[in-house]
This record gives structure tokens, C-alpha cells and sequence, in this order.
DNA sequence: GCGGTTTAATAACGGTCGTTATGAAAAGCA
DNA sequence: TGCTTTTCATAACGACCGTTATTAAACCGC
């Protein structure tokens, strides 16, 4: 007996997903929850307990839901395969939702509230920036012949980057689905040798 | 005329860019600030504004004392070389401290208050949990063949997990200089090829 | 319809956040 | 030594945080 719950649980703990990927788990406030889901915040204490379970009932779902490809990925017959289902996915998953980029478990280590926004985005332009230099130093490298001429200046740099920082750190900054397909390759290829080198090469075989 | 400073600005920024690079710009709190700098408040705000002119101070600081291997970088002859004194400049700057492990930039999108610890744990959990899954996967197909036996399973597990989350994130989440070595030789190289494939190669030359 | 039980919405709790008013202490100049 | 100026430490500000008492409303079995 007793009254019937009003609202949709499921419903609201995706919408309580989708807050939690776009602002990381201390960055969404009740006040974000209550407004995504439509629910007040004791109703949602008592469905959820607090915002830690919350966050970990979340989490669970995201795992069921949206990284449901990598026991995919693991029975691919290749490790290769493996990898590479895992990263055209994972490009996939980041760039899909437009509101929640890149992977809701680093965004819960990486976003804060809207408070530090400029911040965040200050962050983001010198990341851009750092890239950028890399961008335009194998620009100069492919014009000086280091680099082969098929070779990709944005793509290398943004590899080189991804190296450094990861994928979904830059499908949070906003980066192209293309540019992060570019690394993926670049991820399972090799780097690329100079012109003189591939001659050297075929020259000897 | 008038007081003098009894605290040394220059110091006082260290400590607070130390503060900012284990916690991040929201988790880090004045009274974090206080604390490691040994300089009050209003001090403080006299002396570099709010908090975001003082995280924007430390930001500078950071970039010109700790990633300034970056144009040495780019000053060298061939991309690859680029590519590769990065990466170990980065491995090493990530490692160094272990109050402070990755990245000040990426922090400052990653990590929350001490209040948050047990879920950035769980996090950090799930993460491994996800990497052991492939390094397990990659073990397998060692066992079968489907790589070499030169292979490392657990360097190609981080590596897989490199590309997807990214260097610094690893560092942060406690990753050995070790490990994070093992991934840049990977990022620097190909996938491995099987035992099979090898061989066949060797056989045609 | 009534009692018992569960949910709903309002409003408030203590705590901490970033920020700042306030008055005492220290320094240079007259 | 006084006067002015700058810095210092204490303490408080309003706002928001996560959390919860409180009260009204809706449901079930009787």
C-alpha cells in the first residue's frame, strides 16, 4: 500500500547520467539533477539514497549502456581488432551526444561547475594552443621534407596531443569526430617516415 | 612608504601551483591555499586578485618553469625526435612529484575536493578494471599466438587505455614512470604483428 | 469513509565556498 | 614623535552546497 512513485526512476537516473557526463560528479549540484530530471531532491534521495550512490548507480548504467561494446571489442579474434573496435567506438560514444562529449567516467575527474567555465575554457585555449605549435612545427617539418607528403600535419599533432592528454579529453574540448578518426588511425599505424627514407626503403628490397 | 610584505610573492605562487596541480582549480580551496602557501586571505587577494587571476598566475608559472621543454622540443631536426622528447619530458614531469602526478592543465579539468576522494577512487577502480580486462584480453591472444611472444600484455593494455584516456590521466591515477614509459615506446612504434606474420615476412625477404 | 503507509513539495538545516569589511601593526617621511 | 600609507590577521558576509525535518497529498486494505 501507500502512494504510487509519480515518476519514472529509470528516466531519471538517465537524465541524472547526462548531468553527471557533462559536469562530472561534483560539478552537477542538486539543483542541475532536480531541473534534468524534473524531480525534487528528496524524492530523489529517497530513490537513490545520496549523491554518491546517485553517482554510482550512474555509473553502473553507463557501463551497461553506452560502453556496452567492449565485451564486443573483447571477442574480436585479432588484438588488433580488439583495439581498433574499441577506438571507433569510443569515437563513436564521444562525439555522439552533443550536450555530454567525451567519456562520462574522465569527465567525472575532469568537469567542475558552471562557475569555472572561463577557467575550464582558458584550460582548453591553451591546450589549443600547445597543439597548435605542434601543428605548425610538422607543418614545417613536411615543408623541410622530414615528413613524407601525405602526411597530415593536423593529424600527427593531434595525435601527438592525444598521447599526451587522451581521446576524450579532446572530444571534451569540443575536437571533430574526423580528428579523432585521424588519430585512431595514426593509434594503430606507425609514424610516418620521410620521403628519402621510403625510397631509401624500396630502393633495398 | 607604507608596510612591507612580510611574504615571498614568488613562494607563495609555487605553493599555490602546487595546490592547483593535486586538486584542480574548483577543489582547490582558500583554505588549501592558505595552508600551503602559510599566507592569509586577504593577503592573497592583495597580492594576485581572485581565485582565478591566482590560478591564472600558477597556469603561466607552470608553462614557463615545468613545461618548458616544449620549444626545446620543437627545436629538434626531425618530427619523430619532436614527438619522442615530448613524450619522455612529459613521462618525467608527470612522475616527478608525487604530491602533484600529471598534468596542472588536465587537473585543473580533473580533479575535485577531498570530499570526492571515494568516488574519484571508484573511478580510478573502474578504469583499471577496464584495463586489466584488455591486458587479459591481450594475454590470451599471446597464448594463442595472436601476438608475439616478445609481446607485453600489460604495456599494450595501457597503451590501448593511452589512447583512450591519455597519458596524464594515468599519471594522475598513480600509473608507475615505468608503465608510462612502456606506453610512449608504444605510441612510438606499431602494433605488434603475430609470430605468424613475422615469420612470413622474414621468409619473403 | 477511515487508518496506515508511502510519496510529494516546501522550506530549512549546518557547513563551506569565494570574497571582503574592519581594525591593529609596521614602515617611510615630515 | 606624529601622519600617512600599506599590509596584516580576525572575523564576518551572502550564496550555495548536500542533506533532511515537516507537512500535505495520494494510495491501499478494511
Amino acid at each position: 500500500m501507500g502512494r504510487h512513485r509519480e515518476f519514472d526512476v529509470d528516466k531519471a537516473l538517465d537524465a541524472a547520467l547526462c548531468v553527471f557526463w557533462r559536469k562530472g560528479y561534483e560539478g552537477a549540484s542538486y539543483a542541475d539533477l532536480t531541473e534534468a530530471t524534473g524531480v525534487e531532491r528528496p524524492a530523489l534521495y529517497s530513490a537513490f539514497g545520496n549523491k554518491e550512490e546517485l553517482f554510482s548507480r550512474a555509473l553502473d548504467r553507463y557501463y551497461e549502456r553506452h560502453l556496452n561494446y567492449v565485451p564486443d571489442a573483447l571477442q574480436k579474434s585479432t588484438s588488433k581488432e580488439v583495439a581498433a573496435h574499441m577506438l571507433y567506438s569510443a569515437i563513436d560514444l564521444n562525439t555522439r551526444y552533443e550536450g555530454h562529449t567525451g567519456c562520462l567516467n574522465l569527465n567525472g575527474l575532469l568537469a567542475g561547475s558552471d562557475a569555472a567555465e572561463s577557467v575550464r575554457q582558458r584550460l582548453i585555449d591553451v591546450r589549443a594552443d600547445g597543439e597548435a605549435q605542434f601543428r605548425e612545427r610538422f607543418e614545417r617539418a613536411k615543408a623541410e621534407g622530414d615528413l613524407p607528403a601525405s602526411a597530415k600535419p593536423d593529424a600527427l599533432a593531434a595525435y601527438l596531443m592525444a598521447v599526451l592528454h587522451g581521446m576524450a579529453v579532446q572530444a571534451k574540448a569540443g575536437f571533430s569526430r574526423g580528428t579523432l578518426e585521424a588519430v585512431a588511425e595514426q593509434a594503430l599505424s606507425t609514424w610516418p617516415a620521410s620521403d628519402a627514407a621510403i625510397s631509401a626503403r624500396s630502393s633495398q628490397s
